[in-house]
RNA sequence: GGAGACGUGGCUGAGUGGCUGAAAGCGGCAGUUUGCUAAAUUGUUGAGGAUCAAAAGUCUUCCACAGGUUCGAAUCCUGUCGUCUCCGCCA
């Protein structure tokens, strides 16, 4: 969310950012007429709330001197104050109601270095790594792979739960179970990241912190029972809500997370999108990084997150890309992405496999999550980051694909070994 | 699931209708003092909003949250959420 001042002074700057992420400005005229209707309602409801007080003060020393008659009128003249005040707060309600809606509709302005264009046409690769392996067969993709290995099981994920599932079975399972721990434990011993596990269900007040809510309800799945709880989307909702309405002390910053969760999306309006494999499931799993920082030192951590999530790559030998999105490709909290890209055989192009965000204050300020520099300062705003740090299902398939052998064997990156019992190959 | 207790500022904890944004202590910050550490001592110390060019000042809101009663509510009433204790059940 966007800070109210802000955008009452920045208003040109704002229209710009907006449009350059492809966003309707009509909502900020709106804006500006409610903001000046609000302050001066306030300023209404202000005036009379103080007469009411002096007067019930007034009415106190009254009734302890026995001057009932006096008391009473003065009863009267507060009743019609409330009257009065009664509508005024209505209207305030309803302005404040109003703004709080468009206000949490926009999206974040991106940064200044972030390249201006209409969609990922525009996105900019900022640096690439690792050899594309020359094959002297033919590549499967890793469906092919999976099932022939008898490591992956859609049809039966199918019958039991729907299409979107998925059933890994024997090395395929542990495979996974390897990757997330792999990936944990760089991330706790080499990166500095403190691990934890968080609820896999959220409230709607996390979802709204995190930008999930009110405009993306369509992509989560909901709980039908009284609580109106969602299944995680991503552990970005429950590890950034961590310290939500607390006051943080400067000297705590920064703070890093790094979370294992399964994660699950309704995917809805992706009909007909990447419909075959593992690459977009109702269910997948993820290790997400989350970073708290100060303002000032937002960027440079952003840049460590991305290169925290690339080195994983960098370990398991897998080839991969960096881009920078566009503001057109841009998600709705983020002041800037980096999306890495792996190399995938089978689809010979780049296919994503972690976002890196910088949200700056925009999460901060929905969810409440200040921090106070020492002495008598005021309270900020801090800023969040977060970042895959891998998904994992789809690390399993550059694994797969990027490690086929001529006879439908997968050699398992040596960094992987000591988590599958030393095994070299699957199949 | 059943029974009961309780939710006050960074923390502990007073406060049962007006003088309480809130005692006291701890912690934090600033100063004084003893050679350092430590101690002592004095002062200061919550978060929003409106007004203002800004600061100061002024006004206003906030004692889990949302409603209600009242001229007036941290204090009374209702609902919600959360915490604790006992019993039952359970991975």
């Amino acid at each position: 969310m966007l800070d109210l001042n802000f955008v009452r002074e920045s208003l040109d700057a704002v229209k710009t950012a907006l449009q350059n992420r492809n966003f309707p400005t009509e909502s900020l005229e709106k804006f500006v007429e409610l903001d000046a209707e609000r302050r001066r309602v306030i300023g209404e409801s202000d005036a009379i709330n103080q007469q009411r007080n002096v007067s019930s003060k007034e009415i106190g020393a009254l009734m302890q001197s026995g001057q009932k008659d006096e008391a009473r009128r003065k009863k009267a003249e507060v009743a019609d104050l409330k009257i009065k005040q009664a509508e005024l707060e209505k209207q305030r309600d309803k302005s404040e109601n109003l703004m709080r809606e468009l206000l949490a509709g926009l999206p974040n302005i991106p940064q200044r270095d972030v390249p201006v264009g209409a969609d990922e046409s525009a996105n900019v690769e900022v640096r690439s790594w690792g050899t594309l392996r020359e094959f002297d067969f033919e590549v499967q993709d890793h469906v092919d792979l999976g099932e022939s290995l008898g490591i992956l099981d859609f049809e039966r994920a199918t019958k039991i739960a729907g299409s979107r599932f998925a059933i890994l079975n024997g090395a395929g399972a542990k495979l996974s179970r390897a990757l997330i721990n792999f990936m944990l434990d760089v991330h706790t011993t080499e990166h500095g990241y403190t691990e934890t596990l968080p609820p896999f269900l959220v409230n709607r007040q996390a979802l709204f912190g995190t930008n999930q809510l009110p405009k993306f309800e369509a992509d989560l799945f909901h709980l039908t029972d009284e609580r109106g709880l969602a299944l995680i989307p991503t552990a970005e909702v429950p590890v950034t809500n961590y310290h939500a309405g607390e006051i943080l002390d400067a000297a705590d910053l920064p703070k890093y997370f790094a979370a294992y969760t399964p994660c699950f999306r309704s995917e809805a309006g992706s009909y007909g999108k990447d419909t075959r494999g593992l690459i977009r499931q109702h269910q997948f799993e993820k290790v997400e990084l989350v970073k708290l920082s100060l303002p000032e030192n937002s960027a440079e951590e952003h840049e460590k997150l991305t290169a925290n999530a690339e080195r994983i790559l960098q370990l398991l030998g897998l080839p991969y890309r960096t881009v920078v999105l566009s503001t057109g490709d841009m998600t709705f909290g983020a002041t800037k992405t980096y999306d890495i890209e792996v190399w995938l055989p089978s689809q010979k192009t780049y296919r994503e496999i972690s976002s890196c965000s910088n949200c700056a204050d925009f999460q901060a300020r929905r969810m409440n999550l200040r921090f106070k520099r020492s002495g008598n300062a005021k309270t900020e705003f801090v800023h969040t980051l977060n970042g895959s740090g891998l998904a994992v299902g789809r690390t399993w398939i550059a694994v797969l694909e990027n490690y086929q052998q001529a006879d439908g064997s997968i050699l398992i990156p040596e960094v992987l070994q000591p988590y599958m019992n030393n095994l070299e190959k699957i199949g």
